[in-house]
DNA sequence: GACGGCTAGTAGTTATCTGC
DNA sequence: GCAGATAACTACTAGCCGTC
């Protein structure tokens, strides 16, 4: 007798399901399901479940039979599977720290986030240096669960206490508020996970100047147009139109350093306009679309600097359309560098009096801001020269019309003493006559 | 080998966008 | 309007490379 027909033989003929003798002496059970599909026993962990006795496999069945008429059967595969997913989540919970964070890193590397975008990679940078250098030291291995809002604040206090490099006088550093933002991001990002249930209920302080004392005057970084000048001179020659494209055209350093040729303008009356469309990024070093949209505009160019321009461009820059202005070489194609212009403006800055202490490139756009707003413009118009996004930050120039505002407040003051004063006179006239 | 110019990489700081 | 998320800028360091 074949093994096949043994095994016929021992199947039994059940009121539901069929029972079956193996070759191994233990007992098969196989049983419809509700969609039609024999099932053969299996352990909820997917593996084949065979039984000792008969009894035993009988049990087993009617057990599956009363679990089908409860409603409350379901696929071996999908008990699995789910028991898989439950595994996974509890070795999740219990999972530290720097392993999390080293897969969230992953992930952000790789996946768009939740706008569907792309992070830029100094973007992702930036939260890696905070990772590695403050967040893994101080929690290593401590399973992300544990990580709840009393464990947050022994961090921040202990990161507070961290001098900030730039002014190690401020109350505040740049370091506290960034690395717990991070922090907060993986804890949320571990509750979607369902590794813990919920981000602990933390909030990130706001942000504190760290370069400035609060009575800081912003005037005091405004650069007066004497100093402009002298910075102008002190830069070489080959560079030194990034000065005034700072101060009169209030352009960002990557805005300056990404400008071509293409990108002015000239009309026949001599005047011309300047179009930002790009910026050097100082990240990636290749050209990138401005921070944001207001940044894309275009200027009209001061008549004080028209000249110069000219000659800038006759003297060091390339005839072709996307020539860079400000090039690394004498009529070259690459742009100078961030890194390498960071260094003329340092040298330059250091040899010009007067200059606020550590005056940035970036303040030299505060010259011309504050000039336009000292000049009337509306804030709309301020907004749109800076490429400003944010009407707060344009704000600050309201402060330099203040001067301005007092002076018209004092006319008014006298106008209207004068008028009151007239007006007194004449009725104390009138009655007189 | 010393030195300076330059670039890449990184940390700290701040501006801006986005979603609730 | 606010807080979170993102991205850019400033400052600094290390290392490469050519020149003396």
């Amino acid at each position: 007798m074949s093994t096949t027909a043994q095994s016929n033989a021992a199947a039994k003929r059940e009121a539901w399901g069929r029972l079956r003798k193996l070759p191994s002496g233990r007992w098969q059970v196989r049983y419809p399901g509700p969609d039609g599909t024999t099932y053969t026993a299996r352990t909820d962990q997917d593996k084949p479940l065979t039984f000792l006795t008969k009894t035993d496999a009988r049990t087993w069945l009617a057990g599956v039979q009363t679990k089908m008429a409860r409603g409350l059967w379901e696929p071996p595969e999908e008990i699995a599977a789910k028991l898989e997913a439950e595994l996974a989540v509890e070795q999740a919970q219990s999972l530290g720290f720097e392993e999390y964070s080293k897969r969230w890193l992953e992930m952000i590397r790789t996946e768009p986030n939740r706008s569907g975008k792309k992070r830029a990679v100094g973007t992702v940078r930036s939260y890696q240096g905070k990772v590695t250098g403050y967040l893994i030291p101080e929690f290593r291995n401590t399973p992300v669960r544990e990580i709840d809002a009393a464990r947050i604040k022994v961090m921040t206090d202990r990161l507070d206490q961290i001098p900030a490099p730039l002014n190690p006088n401020s109350k505040f550093n740049g370091i506290t508020r960034p690395v717990l933002i991070v922090l907060m991001m993986i804890l949320r990002q571990a509750a979607r996970d369902g590794i813990i249930p919920a981000a602990p209920n933390v909030s990130v302080p706001r942000q504190e100047s760290v370069r400035h004392d609060a009575d800081h005057d912003a005037g005091e970084d405004v650069a007066n147009p004497i100093q402009v000048e002298a910075l102008y001179e002190a830069v070489p020659d080959q560079w030194a139109m990034a000065v005034l494209l700072a101060a009169w055209c209030q352009l960002r350093r990557g805005e300056c350093l990404g400008l071509q040729r293409r990108d002015i303008e000239w009309h026949d009356d001599g005047s011309a306009t300047l179009h930002v469309r790009r910026q050097l990024n100082a990240n990636t070093g290749g050209y990138t679309d401005l921070k944001s949209e207001a940044g894309r505009r275009s200027l009209s160019i001061p008549k004080l600097m028209i000249d110069r321009l000219q000659q800038h461009l006759d003297d060091y820059v390339s005839s072709d359309a996307k020539a860079p202005v400000l090039p690394a070489d004498r009529w070259g194609s690459i742009p100078l560098s961030n890194t390498r212009w960071g260094y003329i403006w340092a040298d330059a800055r250091d040899g010009v009096a007067g200059l606020p202490h550590r005056f940035r490139f970036h303040d030299l756009r505060h010259t011309g801001l504050t000039i336009f707003a000292q000049e009337g413009a509306t804030l709309a118009e301020l907004m749109r020269r800076g490429g400003h996004a944010d009407i707060h930050i344009v704000l600050r120039y309201q402060h330099a019309t203040m001067n301005r505002d007092r002076e018209l407040a004092d006319r008014m003051s006298d106008r209207v003493s004068t008028s009151i004063a007239r007006a007194k006179k004449e009725g104390d006239g009138g009655e007189e006559t």
